[in-house]
DNA sequence: CGATTTGTTGACTCTAATCAAGCGTAGTGG
DNA sequence: CCACTACGCTTGATTAGAGTCAACAAATCG
């Protein structure tokens, strides 16, 4: 369905040096992309997936850990129906495709052309094996998924309003906390992330928009104009 | 809101040897069980909870790692609006409570009076630090817990009939596979793990029971009484 | 045993899904 | 340059499914 179409013309970016991209999500994700990422002789093969490229499905080996250096993905998992669920999004300097167990228990997709770094799950295993931080990180890591995970869970029971706003907010805040949001994904990825139709979502941002707490400047650039009553509406 | 009521009659139970509780949920779970509380020096003082007592509050120290020896436990969230999220129930051989963090992210209640063995959190630790397989074990119960919330994340979006029948399917599978299954839940508990009212937990029961798929033998005696049918449903 | 909690059922409402049409933008080719 | 197409997004009309409000039945507890 989707055409995995990686170059091998990007492979000079692993001689950079791979640095924590600013303004890249959580603080703890950031320290742990150092730890597993910052050192040269763990950092693998940098690649460049386009749009819809997909990175790894759902049963594959999980032989590599993955890091965004440019660009968005998408982890998700289809329904017995057909139904995507998408359950979360990675923005720079995110890490995702960690697995305790040999499989990926997700798909993993570019949302736009991005590059990603590789670090062989072997090498990240064995040096938490010497390493007793490691090991804490790799737990830390985990952690931080299951988190993100039950915040997830706790959105998917509240009303569409809120999943929006929620999630204009978690996006804002991931966004360096700009009032200008700039959106990767399209309106039927928010959609699967949040448990809701595209007509509900557009909708929904329409709404928001007459009520002057955003406005739709493109489709996927949305100015949060009213913050206090957004986070009101987040109650 | 719930009364409290641990005695001390009880502590006693702890000169028992704590072997791992036969039809006690995932395999892996009672593995970890056996690791963190098979030897003496680690497992601490046991507690009789009554029904609705509160074993831990969120935002509470998470000073203690917790483990069912009889009687079943809730972890849940109160939003602002007052709702309540169930986010998983907790059987005999379940382990619960285990932060990474100082804090408990989550509160945990007894569902019926049950019997819980904690564990210091700081033994728990250092013996990480000492043990890299005790480290290992962490990650993987983590891992598991991560696993359960994305699985619940999943339900989420599913239709009433389908959150239902998954629920009782889980339920049978942890209870060692009876075809009948006694839940020691409330309806309100059920509705909150599932995002429903109890009016449509109950309804979708009685439907299920017209249907011949279930049995209601008593509000919480269910007798799965065509599982072809239940596994199509729950799809 | 009465009292209180827990569960079921009915009538009605409301939110979000579905079905369907149309708009706007970007890319293509004459 | 302007059709022409394709895709993503919005909007409208209608429907379906779960929530709400209310009454009652059943089970449990003191």
């Amino acid at each position: 369905m989707h055409a995995q179409s990686t170059t091998s013309s990007e492979r000079n970016i692993s001689l950079r040096p791979l640095l924590p991209v600013p303004g890249a999500g959580l603080r703890t994700e950031r320290a742990l992309a150092h730890m597993l990422f910052g050192s040269v002789e763990l950092a693998g093969i940098p690649l460049a997936y386009d749009r819809s490229a997909e990175i790894y499905g759902e049963g594959e080996a999980a032989d590599y850990v993955y890091k965004v250096i440019t660009g968005a993905v998408r982890t998700y998992k289809i329904l017995n129906d057909g139904r995507r669920q998408i359950n979360a999004f990675y923005l720079p300097g995110g890490i995702f495709g960690l697995e305790l167990g040999p499989e990926h228990t997700l798909s993993a997709e570019a949302i736009v052309r991005s590059n990603i770094v590789m670090v062989k799950r072997s090498l990240v295993l064995s040096a938490a094996k010497r390493d007793g931080e490691i090991a804490r990180q790799l737990w830390s890591m985990t952690a931080s998924e299951l988190e993100v995970a039950r915040k997830h869970a706790l959105l998917l029971v509240k009303s569409a309003q809120e999943r929006v706003v929620a999630f204009l907010l978690e996006m804002s805040r991931r966004m360096a906390g700009t009032s200008s949001v700039e959106l990767p994904m399209s309106r039927q990825d928010i959609a699967d992330y949040l448990g809701l139709t595209i007509e509900t979502v557009s909708r929904t941002l329409t709404q928001l928009e007459h009520t002057h707490t955003i406005e739709l400047v493109a489709s996927r650039v949305i100015a949060l104009r009213n913050m206090p009553r957004l986070s009101l509406l987040n109650s």
